[in-house]
DNA sequence: TATTTTTACGCACACGTGTGCGTAAAAAGG
DNA sequence: CCTTTTTACGCACACGTGTGCGTAAAAATA
């Protein structure tokens, strides 16, 4: 079966407690034995059981990251980015989806806990308190991306959505347009104020009235969404320009709805996702959108899980909390141009 | 810190072996001590510590899936099926990408060796002899999705391609077309064959001749394939009139140079996909496309893993090798029709 | 050579959980 | 009431690794 260091430790004539100390480069292994150990470990296919090291260590190289769905492509860049990161120092990461629903996410957290992860990233998800509860008495830190809940969490990677959604805002106010219609995401209340809240910011500062009939919040951030919610958007409102988007795939459904309807974009009516999905750039016309940082994010928010990590082991205290928030930058691609006039 | 079954058995006034054997509903036990130990772990918020459990138990409840990458549209619905498949099972899992590079492969594997994973589901990947070995040694089984290395594995989760590209082939010869092209994916060297295999045998049974001008490999199945594919086609070969492309990234990128290019699709040129990535329904036209079962076959993959993980557990030896052959279905949509007569 | 220092390594316990075996107490049987 | 069976539970060891402390042998010093 697996080979362990009494196994080396047989062969080499010595005890385990020399092969534990070679292996792990303790000087007081003179480096002849210690590089004899080495050539039997490696020569016998010897890998470390992170169960028992991590018995004795306390930590297990392992975190947890918490998504709402993995076949989500927003999630699918974020997780890359932490994969990445992560990778070069040595970490494995379980990977779990809740779907938005507390009973899976609490058996979520809770096998995380079971097997002792050293951190937690949770990925534009509410959780519930009593999940962290539960992280906290196992001491296990935790990153939040995009933070969902009301909660204001004390590690936290967040995209600035209102700096976003004003310069996309900004953008289509330049072009001229001003009957501009905004389909939202009930579901990520947070993420979905901060843009509403920057567009209306932006037609604050350009003296224009925002008419808030041409807001209308979907119960999800899909496709379908999209499609749905541009149809009733204009049955209630049919002299809107151009239409802000909650994301790619709300844009994506509401194009595919425009375009199946013979209007055109951006003749007829532009339209503005968010986040930049890999996707986006071939839509037929391509997307205009908000280029989110996603493999970034994912990156920085694994940085700062690892080297909180490592803090809790060296025994640091560090109750201050961090927060950074990331920045992406507007996309001008062709499904957006100046309105036309039309009979009024 | 953490509570251990010692800080229950302290305060239940019992020994710890009464509380690891009334948590494991050790019917030695008598109900009533038994509600109690519980009760007062519940209380205590002990959740059992998975290293220590698999020290001893020798399995840890964790899988690791190896794929190319993660935010790929194609695997990420795989991984949602392993997932839900998993999940319900009370399994957790150790999600990596190789991103096709050995050296990443090698330490993956070995990682999930470190941490006895219970199994290993490879998806598309083709990995190394070496890595089979170290999983072997340490006596990991190993299902492979879409096997893609010259080597026969034991236990496979397929996808019919050969099938699929027949289907494709035959509609796109019952409309009439018979200048058919192929974009194909040099890395995913058996998944391609078969592709182009089934599309060749359609040709052979309608006794048709096939031009093997009309083939090219491209380096890979991503957008900017089929993007620069159908640019480098269309250079050699002016006149086709369907292209069948390897997959439904690289048809959205053939899709997209004919279209920016003022070529209409599918009155010019048809395209066809392969394996309904969500979202091909919305490009324009919606793209006619083969639906892989991708959930199912992620699913299934876990399931079948998980049934060799019992197997093994229980000390049954196991030696014949299985395999499943999943089967999708052609998805017409609107990027195919019978081609225009044109001046030949 | 005798003494002190250094070197090289092992003993024994710990981490948290599971389990074969043993045993006092309780229950059942006579 | 005594014997046998059953019940309810604990002791001690095991899983694989890491570590404080101790110690024999080797090296350095006197």
């Amino acid at each position: 079966m697996s080979v362990t260091i009494k196994d080396i430790a047989r062969k080499a004539g010595v005890s385990h407690t020399t092969v534990s100390r070679a292996l792990n480069g303790n000087p007081s292994i003179p480096d002849k034995t210690s590089v004899l150990i080495r050539d039997i470990a490696e020569e016998m296919g010897y890998l470390p059981s992170a169960a028992a090291r991590g018995l004795k260590t306390r930590h297990t190289r392992a975190l947890g990251v918490l998504v709402n769905r993995i076949d989500n492509p927003y999630f699918g860049e974020i997780l890359q980015g932490i994969e990445d990161a992560v990778k070069d120092a040595g970490y494995s990461i379980f990977i779990a989806s809740s779907f938005m629903n507390p009973k899976h996410e609490k058996s979520i957290i809770q096998a995380f806990s079971e097997h002792r992860v050293d951190g937690v990233i949770i990925g534009s998800v509410p959780v519930n308190q009593e999940s962290y509860n539960l992280l906290d008495q196992y001491g296990i830190p935790a990153v939040v991306i995009n933070n969902q809940s009301h909660r204001n969490h004390k590690y936290t990677i967040s995209h600035d959505d209102f700096y976003g959604a004003q310069q996309v805002t900004r953008h289509l106010l330049d072009l001229g347009h001003e009957r501009i219609a905004y389909i939202g995401n009930k579901r990520a209340s947070k993420i979905n104020n901060n843009r509403l809240r920057g567009l209306k910011h932006e037609f604050l500062a350009a003296d224009l009235a925002f008419n808030p009939n041409f807001v209308l919040h979907q119960p999800g951030g899909e496709i379908e969404d999209g499609f749905t919610g541009m149809e009733e958007l204009l049955k209630k409102q049919a002299d809107i320009s151009a239409v802000f988007c909650f994301n790619d795939l709300t844009a994506i459904g509401a194009l595919h709805f425009l375009i199946r309807n013979g209007i055109r974009v951006p003749e007829d009516i532009s339209i503005v996702g968010f986040d930049n999905i890999r996707y986006s750039a071939y839509t037929n016309p391509p997307l205009t959108t908000f280029d989110q940082p996603k493999r970034s994010i994912g990156t920085e928010a694994a940085k700062m899980l690892m080297d909180l990590v490592k803090q809790t082991v060296s025994g640091e205290p560090n109750d201050h909390p961090m927060s950074k928030l990331m920045r992406g930058q507007l996309l001008v691609r062709e499904s957006t141009k100046q309105p036309e006039r039309r009979n009024l």
